[in-house]
This record gives structure tokens, C-alpha cells and sequence, in this order.
DNA sequence: ATGACATTCTTGT
DNA sequence: ACAAGAATGTCAT
């Protein structure tokens, strides 16, 4: 709950840290920007990721990103296998298990489908979830977010999307994917998470190599345009990763500008970046 | 560092 | 059908 409490002035130090990222500021400076003494800096950080500050600002760097790029290794992993299967560098990553939904109801922008949304706090602001059918088939169709105060806009951005469909607030049900989603202690392979992509034929491709990327990994988009097998649509590529609509589950934020530069993401930069820090965190 | 432009796919009209 | 735009990439300056 602290670790939720937290991101607001994560979130600053993250700015912070971009704006000056060329020189290396020392931990003294950003605690006096944060206005926060030195060994409350260094607490925030740990507790919000595991990481200390000076290992954070790193996690952020160019340098940092590049060598996620730079890791050949694996090919992309194939996203249609993941269930139960998975390389030693998954072992902490979230597990899921997705399918996407038949065409049809992408035409008719979510019309017949009933939303179930909330807002839950976590790791980087407010999260808001979205999910349809009950139970055992509930699944995940939608994860957004934003700062307290904004969340009217986040809504709106995701009804848009399939404006058709009935949503209904349920925090009970959104809750529990919410804390399955953001604590680590709960990612298992043998309760996978349940995930719906709704999209175009080229998206859901483009959503399913994001799937593929693990944990501590990046590809840039041509990686991932080559993947598809369309390597001239890099563009089209970072159209559609933008358009992803279940942010953080579906990696967008593991894709990164050929330089390793974050060239970009819906919910914010900084929050990119954020996930990035925290998730070497979660990898170390 | 900045800017022009090539190129592919989506989406709104 | 068509045109605009997008979370890119590359080359020239």
C-alpha cells in the first residue's frame, strides 16, 4: 500500500531524472529536488522497487536501454506457446494466456460485450482495469493509466475505443486482477492471466510479438515489423503498438526506438520509464 | 541536434 | 475510395 502511495513522487524523481539525464545527478540532488532528505530518497526507492536510486537512474539511462536491445539471445519468443512453457529469463515474468477475440465484435466496436472497469492504485498512478465475463472466463480487455485527478480523461479514452459496449463498475471483480497484475508474488505459471486482445488482424500480431518480449528485454520497432514479417511498416508498427489497450500486461513499454531512445508512449513518457526502472528492479 | 522524406498500415470521411 | 496521421528510421546538414 505504501509502494501504491508512492509513485507520485516516483514520478517526479523520473522527471527529474530525464531532464537531467545527460549528467549523472548525485543522490543529494535529487533528494533536495524532491525535497526529501537522502535517506528518505533512498527509502522511497526501495520500497517502491526494490532499487536504490543510484541503481534506478541507471536502469533509465540510453546505455541501459541498448543493452536491453543489445542481448540477442532468444529469437522473440513465440507468443502462441507461453502457457506452462516458458525460458529461464521468464521465470518472473508475468504469466498470460491470451486470445483474441473474433473479429466480428471489433467491427461492431464492442456492441454485445459487457465492460466491467475500476480504478485501483498501483506501482505507476492509478490503474484503470477493464474486464469482461465473470468467474472462471473473466478476462482482461483493457489496462490504462493515469494521475489521481485525471481518470475521467483515462475512461473516456478507453470507452472510446469500443464505444458500444456496457460498462459497469465493479471494483470487486477489477480488484482482483489488479493484484495480480502488480505484485510480482502472485505472477504463476499455473494461474495465468486471463487477456483479450480486441483489434485489427495487423494489431493483434503486432500485440501478440509484444506478448513474446520477456521480462529485462526490448525490441525496437523494426524488430518487431521484421517479426510480423512486414519489415517496411516500422511505422505502422509504432502506430499500433501505441494503440495497444492493455498497457504494461501487453509490454508496449518493452519497445523501444532503434538508438534505444523511448521515443514514445500513450500514457506519458514517464511513465515508460518508470516501468523500465521498476522492472530491473523486478529482474535483479 | 535538427529536419526532410520515404514508407506502410489504420481510420475517418 | 481517399487522405491524414502515427509511440519510426535514415540520411543530409
Amino acid at each position: 500500500m505504501s509502494r501504491d502511495g508512492d509513485y507520485a513522487q516516483v514520478r517526479r524523481a523520473v522527471e527529474f531524472l530525464s531532464l537531467n539525464w545527460n549528467d549523472q545527478p548525485s543522490l543529494e540532488e535529487l533528494a533536495e529536488y524532491l525535497g526529501l532528505g537522502v535517506t528518505a530518497t533512498q527509502k522511497l526507492f526501495t520500497r517502491w522497487a526494490g532499487l536504490s536510486p543510484k541503481a534506478f537512474s541507471q536502469a533509465v539511462t540510453l546505455d541501459h536501454a541498448k543493452r536491453l536491445l543489445r542481448d540477442e539471445e532468444l529469437p522473440i519468443l513465440d507468443a502462441t506457446f507461453e502457457l506452462g512453457l516458458s525460458s529461464p529469463s521468464r521465470l518472473h515474468d508475468l504469466f498470460v494466456t491470451h486470445e483474441a477475440m473474433p473479429p466480428g465484435i471489433w467491427k461492431l466496436k464492442g456492441g454485445g460485450l459487457d465492460i466491467s472497469y475500476g480504478f485501483h492504485a498501483c506501482p505507476f498512478g492509478q490503474a484503470l482495469v477493464m474486464v469482461t465475463g465473470e468467474g472462471e472466463k473473466a478476462t482482461l480487455v483493457g489496462l490504462a493509466f493515469c494521475d489521481t485527478g485525471e481518470e475521467k480523461l483515462a475512461l473516456e479514452d478507453m470507452q472510446g475505443r469500443w464505444p458500444n459496449a456496457r460498462y459497469t463498475e465493479n471494483l470487486a471483480i477489477t480488484g482482483q486482477f489488479a493484484k495480480r497484475i502488480f505484485d510480482p508474488a502472485h505472477w504463476s505459471p499455473e494461474t495465468p492471466l486471463r487477456v483479450t486482445l480486441i483489434g485489427t488482424d495487423f494489431q493483434i500480431r503486432v500485440w501478440d510479438t509484444l506478448l513474446g518480449i520477456p521480462l529485462g528485454k526490448a525490441k525496437t520497432y523494426s524488430d518487431i515489423a521484421t517479426h510480423i514479417e512486414k519489415p517496411k511498416a516500422v511505422r505502422a508498427v509504432g502506430a499500433a503498438v501505441g494503440r495497444n489497450p492493455i498497457s504494461f500486461v501487453v509490454p508496449c513499454h518493452r519497445a523501444l526506438g532503434k538508438s534505444g531512445a523511448l521515443t514514445g508512449y500513450h500514457w506519458g513518457l514517464t511513465r515508460k520509464r518508470a516501468m523500465l526502472g521498476w522492472e530491473a528492479g523486478v529482474a535483479g
